[in-house]
DNA sequence: TGTACATCAGTGAACGCGCGTTCACTGATGTAC
DNA sequence: TGTACATCAGTGAACGCGCGTTCACTGATGTAC
């Protein structure tokens, strides 16, 4: 029955609506006092229901913790793909393709300090993060290494740049990221790959986490300096 | 009067070994519970001794958690330097006295991550850092650069490394480092150097935080590696 | 279309808990003469 | 050396609070015939 199932939805639409409400008024919450501070009666109040009412929608306060730490994650992975496809789509150089991720990786990170701690600041104590992570992650790393893969696998890496030879158990011990993002490619590559990836992580924490203040007075101008290092010492090329 | 002075002495000292105690089991808490979860009462609890009778050595819960930021400050550092100093007692490679330091910095995260997490994870919501953690943090980025620093005013750093010309934009937007850590050092060298400064800080929150599980299989070897990286982008020499 | 029933969202009272902080106090340790 | 007093560490009861979670309930929405 066609009014049967429309009718539902309709209910369901209504449940995804207020679950996306409360996760709304959460993230509001944990960007004012912190992920331990996180308390479903301060969000039913908000939401300006009783607090019993968010166990229809989340099993208890974990369980709405970890929902808030997996939408995290696929925000943030949304956020590095949709930079990638759109670098994808442009004919530029394969520096301007590379940098496109990292200048909206930390675009998101800076406007959501919170939810970027939530990933890579210190982990909630006693708490195991969801296994549905490692998907999200997966892909922000692919995202951002994608124009290195690319350049790569055409040929157009630079090999003048002077990197020292990876060592048999250096490649070994950087099987999983080969194997997940870099088939085929040499061990140097990847593993430069991974240092951009930390420099890239460590500049957009640093910065967010307020390690900058009278340190660096143009974070702006600092980090397009990294991103263009970091191009660099991958070998990508900054010609069209 | 002698006498005086030493009894006065005498209850001084029972006072700093309390104080001492108390912040050895709160460190104790910190590693088990996290920061957020700290607790007066359970601190005394460990103690044997009422909550009330904490007031008599921290100004409440907001006090002992800032000694507590304050000394994870001053241990880093403490760290750091000594690594520093030992280094410059040895004769080695320049590349052997940088590498001290990270290596040094490293070991102590691993041993205590929830001290790393106060200095350098998700800062604790509506909590200003004391402001006494300046000179340590200076003191710490001093002792790792300090063999660059030096390799630099002696002549040793190699020019030959491809790094691109600092704009006057960016040396100006990174004055503070230039100026009190790199004194008439070109503006090349004291960015590299902070890049490798938040690698390196990056390279160990990405492990102490657990992001290399199933991705880097044996982080010993990899972070050696970043380290060589980082010597290398900045100039010095593997050479003694 | 109408009726009987099932499903589900949300209420509101209640539970037990651990917390930070205060206060008046006791008793030991140090000080002054 | 002895005595009167001040300082200080630590006690224990009490406060008020916000929390997560449970439970029996009401009433609206959807379902089956």
């Amino acid at each position: 029955m066609p009014a049967t199932s429309t009718s539902r939805t309709a209910r369901e639409r209504v449940r995804e609506e207020m679950t996306g409400e409360i996760l709304t008024v959460a993230r509001d919450h944990l960007a004012r006092d912190g992920a331990a501070a996180l308390s479903l009666r301060s969000i039913a109040r908000d939401l300006g229901m009783a607090p019993s009412a968010l166990y229809r929608y989340f099993d208890g306060r974990n369980a709405l913790l970890s929902a808030l730490i997996l939408a995290a994650y696929e925000s943030l992975a949304q956020c590095a793909e949709e930079a990638a496809d759109q670098a994808a789509r442009h004919e530029e150089s394969d520096f301007e393709r590379f940098a496109r991720v990292p200048r909206a990786i930390r675009r998101w990170a800076l406007a959501r300090p919170y939810e970027w701690g939530l990933i890579f600041g210190t982990p909630v104590p006693g708490y195991e993060a969801p296994e549905d992570t490692v998907g999200p992650y997966a892909r922000t790393a692919g995202a951002t290494v994608r124009a290195v893969v690319e350049a790569e696998q055409a040929g157009r890496l630079s090999s003048v740049r002077d990197t020292a030879a990876v060592s048999a158990e250096l490649a070994e011990a950087v099987t999983p990221v080969s194997e997940a993002l870099f088939p085929g490619a040499p061990p140097e590559t990847v593993v430069s790959a991974i240092e951009a990836w930390t420099t890239m992580i460590g500049a957009v924490s640093l910065e967010v986490f307020g390690h900058w203040r009278n340190t660096i007075l143009d974070p702006d101008l600092y980090f397009e300096r990294t991103i263009a290092d970091l191009a660099d010492s991958v070998g990508l090329s900054r010609l069209a």
